[in-house]
DNA sequence: TTGTAAGCGTTATCAA
DNA sequence: TTGATAACGCTTACAA
């Protein structure tokens, strides 16, 4: 199309106009310093040529890549996919691009990403670990020297590392007390592994509720290990065809209730008339699922975009310190909470 | 931590290994032409120096970032997801990285994106467009010179585009026979745009088997427009609430039926009992709703690794043609299309 | 098999 | 306000 077959660079923009190619850069960086007559020019130069920026030379000479990697568990899992969306949203506002990148829940992979991030040079990464007590994803983050945002995890190794987190401890404590007022005593709980935070302050809340009503760690009724639906469905039908088997169950994810709700399915276990039920994150499934589904609820939108604005609040100044900011959890009354157990 | 503050380069690899620069690249790039001795030294001093290349600057220099760009329509539908993360494997084993934007259903959003990635330098593009007859959209996959990859969409002015598509034909037809079969005459369908390919190829494929029973066009049972949960509300709301309601009903999508569920539930319509019910594309709400739904399904994971095989397919051999590749649909009978209609 | 050197398309520093 | 020019970190002819 132009001079020599290629795509116009800025060189050929700068000899079209009769100007210095540094003139050029300078239009198109909007430096404060250029007379409206070479604005002109070099306008007019840029549009007959086609001439398009090239952002790897430019990051390359920058040292910033204007982009922002994002690293998430499984990009499959919806609740991910608002939280990217609405940081995405944030992000370019601000001029930064987003590079969305799944580990399908596998810590290495996560290892994988973060590198292959790092290399890309991106200028920032959010990222939702898979599991936060991988080292060689620890260090990975740890050798990244631009902002670090972690998603619900913490990693106290890394200094430099703001983090979004949920108070899924006030959540989890909210729906046991409410499963016990409503007569339960045989709860049972399914959630990921101990390895991420959400699981952890999980158990602990659930727990201390158990203590503090007087009752004892139902040891046999907890299961941590996974957020995959497999790992819900086996559970449960393990769960419910043990001797004691429990008259509530918690899903700690919706990924999870899936695989619950398939259990119960089999086992011609009704939700709500059977066994209460209670899930975390409100997804089309809890709400549209007959009965529907009480769930510990978030709003994850905000979520997504404190994560943004945490990792844009140290892009613009580098020295701001990290910081932490939690989001509040509600718990979310439906049909599958309503009735006493029959036992 | 190495020489001068900043992170090593390969220059400084050179000198500690007292090789030439050019030949710590050709050891990165595993050239065949290298000693075993020196592919040694090197890598001692890559591992000493802690050293990691600049792949924008690898990217610059050769003129291709390794990368593939990614548009999706709607990152928050798990269908996306899911195709994203089948073709993310496909092309990481082949060494290129996925960068994944979502347009959020707006066309010109798809043109910013599309834009983006072609100046962000991306190898390829795959892309599920939004509107396919947007103009803007067009030029923009036209200036890009790798190839392109559309999903589910057919865009004639592009000879230089390979494309993934369903055969939602065959589905719908399926789909409204067996309706038919089950005596139901008034039948609706809700889908989206018509300016997407699937939509399109539905209300063909519906119409057809109309016209073949001898049916007359169910002009107001048939509702095109968009995607969206909302849409399908409020669509469901209008139908049923009209002089001669349904007796089935198609939803064109997973989004859509949850806005279709929304609306039945609000009106005290059960689904397979007052109305038959079928959706496009199968999730754990079809599978798992009261009760299940009958879904016209594909293999999704295949349709998001077939789109990546025809990127790479060309990216490996600029010469090759652009081709088109067609997926079946079967048609999963489930509890929502069993009863025959009361009226 | 290895080294030298040119250049990818920018930005930024320095003079003018 | 503008123009030369030197990087940025890498790949790749071409020479040795």
């Amino acid at each position: 199309m132009s001079e020599a077959g290629g795509r116009p660079t800025i060189k050929e923009v700068a000899r079209r106009a009769g100007v210095a190619l540094s003139s050029v850069s300078r239009v198109l960086n909007d430096h404060p310093d250029v007379s409206e007559s070479m604005r002109a020019r070099v306008h007019e130069s840029i549009t007959a040529l086609g001439y398009e920026p090239n952002l790897l030379a430019a990051g390359l000479r920058r040292g910033s890549s204007r982009t922002v990697g994002f690293i998430v568990a499984d990009l499959r899992n919806p609740l991910y996919a608002s939280i990217v969306t609405a940081a995405q949203r944030e992000l370019g506002g601000a001029g930064y691009a987003v590079v969305i990148t799944s580990s399908n829940s596998e810590a290495e992979r996560d290892e994988e990403m973060a590198r292959g991030l790092r290399l890309r040079q991106v200028d920032a990464l959010i990222v939702s670990l898979t599991d936060e007590t991988h080292p060689g994803v620890i260090e990975e983050l740890a050798r990244f020297d631009g902002p670090v945002v972690l998603l619900d995890r913490q990693v106290p190794d890394l200094r430099n590392a703001s983090t979004v987190e949920t108070d899924h401890g006030t959540g989890m404590k909210r729906a046991t007390r409410h499963l016990m007022e409503l007569g339960h005593e045989r709860i049972a709980l399914i959630t990921g592994p101990l390895e991420a935070r959400p699981s952890a302050q999980r158990v602990k809340a659930f727990l201390d509720v158990h203590r503090e009503n007087g009752l004892e760690y139902p040891e046999d009724l907890v299961r941590t290990g996974s957020f995959e639906p497999g790992f819900g469905e086996g559970s449960t039908s393990e769960l419910l065809q043990a001797d004691r088997p429990p008259t509530a169950l918690i899903a700690g994810g919706n990924q999870l209730l899936t695989g619950v709700l398939r259990s119960l399915r089999g086992l011609g276990i009704e939700a709500g008339r059977d066994l209460a039920l209670i899930s975390c994150d409100d997804v089309p499934l809890s709400e549209l699922h007959t009965p529907p589904i009480t769930v510990i609820d978030r709003d994850i939108e905000e979520f997504g975009r404190a994560g943004a604005r945490l990792a844009l609040e140290r892009l613009s100044d580098p020295d701001a310190a990290p910081r932490k900011v939690v989001l509040p959890t509600s718990l979310v009354l439906r049909e599958s909470t309503v009735r006493v157990p029959s036992h």
